[in-house]
DNA sequence: AAAAGTATGTTATAATATTAACAAATATTT
DNA sequence: AAATATTTGTTAATATTATAACATACTTTT
C-alpha cells in the first residue's frame, strides 16, 4: 500500500483500457477475474496489472483475484468518472458536430452543455439536442454555467485564443483536436488528439513491414 | 551512427511533432535551428532531440544546427510520407464523414480512395467527392484498388468483422476509432484512437488539481 | 588566417518503467 | 480440518528511456 507515491502518468493513460476491459468482462456477468487471466485478454504482463493497481493501494484478494464489478467502480473513481463533469464544444464544423453525437461521452459521465460557433449559418442549430450559440456569447455562458472541460475544434488558427479564453474562465481541461500546439499556463489540464499522427506512425509501421517481409 | 539499431517506439511516435514543428518553421522562413533552440519551442530536451535524431543517422552538423528544410523532409521520408499511401474509410456515421473531409490526411500525403457503409440511406451520396459504396462490395472494391490503410469508424459490433476482411485482402494498415479492441495476426499495423480515453485522463487530471490546489 | 564561439554526435550516467520472484494470505480440495 | 493450490501485494532485478557531459567539427568573428 504505497498510496502516497505519485502515479505515473504512463498508468493513468492505462486506467482507461483497463476501465473499458473490465465494463466487457462485466457485461458479460463475469464476477471475478485474476491478474493472469486479465493480462491475457489485454495481452500484457500480469505483474504490470498488479503493479499498476497497487499504485493505488490494491483491490484484490490473494488465492481470489479482483472483483470485476468492485474494480471497475474503483477505476471509475480515480478517473473521476460520473462526478457529473460537464463539457462544452467549441467549433461546430464537422469534427465538431460529429463528436457532440459521440455517445461515449455520455457513457462516460460526461455532460455536453454546449456547443459554440462563429458561422451564423450554424449559429441557432440544434446539434444532438444542444443549440449551437455565437461564440462571442463564450464568456457570458461560462459565468453562468460550470464547465469542466472544453472540446477544441476550431480551425488552427483560432484556437490558442479560444483557448486562452477558456482559461481566463476557470475553465480546466482542455481536449485539443486542432492540428495548433497550444502554449498555456501550468494550471491547466490539455491533452492533445491529433489524428493524423497516428496515421503518419501507421504509414511508418507499413513501410517497415515490408522492408523487412524483403530482408 | 547507429542506423541500424531498433529505434524505440516512443521515438516514432515523437516524429509527427517534430514534423509539425518543423513545418511551422518552414512557413515562417527559418532556415536553420538548433537543438536548444528547438526544444525551448517544443519544451523538450535538446538532449532528446538529438538523441531522437540520431537513431537515424543525424541529420545536423556541428556549429551549425539543423537546416529546416532538410531535416523537414527527411522526417517525412521516416515516416513515409508522400509515397502516395492510399486510404478507405469504412463506417460513414458522423465521424467517418468528418474524417473524409480532415484536410489534414491529404496535407500529409495520404489520398481517400474509397467510404463504405452498409446503410442504404447513405450509399451512393458523395462525401468530400468520394461516392459512399455499399460494405458488402468491399472485397470487389480490394481486389481492383490497392488500399494501404483503413480508418474503421464503424460501431463496435461491427468493426472485428470487418477488419478481418480488410486484413484478408491484404490491406497493412488499420486506424480503428471504434471503442472496440481488435484481435488480429502480428502481420498487420494497428492503431487505435479511443477518442473518451484522452477525456478521461483529462478528468483525472483536474480532480488531481483540484485535488493539489486544496492541500 | 587564426581564435573564439557553437552545436552536433556520441558516450556515460541517472531516472523510469517493466518484468520476475516470492512470502503471505485466502480459497479450494481432499 | 488439514493439505494443496491460487493469487495477491511487494520487493528485487532487469530493461528501457531520458538526461547530462564532452570531445570533435564546423561557423563566425576578429
Amino acid at each position: 500500500m504505497e498510496e502516497n507515491k505519485k502515479v505515473p502518468a504512463v498508468v493513468i493513460k492505462r486506467l482507461p483500457r483497463y476501465y473499458r476491459y473490465l465494463g466487457e468482462l462485466l457485461k458479460q456477468d463475469i464476477k471475478r477475474i485474476s491478474s493472469g487471466a486479465l493480462s491475457q485478454k489485454m495481452n500484457v504482463t500480469a505483474s504490470q496489472i498488479r503493479q499498476d493497481f497497487n499504485y493505488f493501494g490494491g483491490f484484490g484478494q490473494q488465492g481470489y483475484g479482483y472483483n470485476v464489478e468492485y474494480l471497475y467502480s474503483e477505476i471509475g473513481k480515480i478517473l473521476g468518472l460520473n462526478d457529473g463533469d460537464t463539457m462544452i464544444i467549441v467549433g461546430a464544423g464537422n469534427l465538431g458536430r460529429a463528436l457532440a453525437s459521440h455517445s461515449n461521452f455520455e457513457k462516460r459521465g460526461f455532460k455536453l452543455v454546449g456547443i459554440f460557433d462563429n458561422n451564423p449559418n450554424i449559429i441557432g442549430s440544434l446539434v444532438n439536442g444542444v443549440r449551437v450559440t455565437d461564440v462571442r456569447e463564450l464568456e457570458k455562458f461560462l459565468a453562468e454555467n460550470r464547465v469542466d472541460i472544453a472540446i477544441l475544434t476550431t480551425p488552427k488558427k483560432a484556437v490558442q485564443e479560444v483557448a486562452e479564453r477558456l482559461v481566463n474562465c476557470g475553465v480546466m481541461g482542455l481536449l485539443n483536436f486542432s492540428y495548433a500546439e497550444l502554449k498555456l499556463p501550468h494550471e491547466v489540464a490539455v491533452e492533445n488528439v491529433h489524428i493524423s499522427d497516428p496515421m503518419m506512425t501507421l504509414s511508418y509501421k507499413i513501410k517497415q513491414m515490408r522492408k523487412d517481409g524483403k530482408v
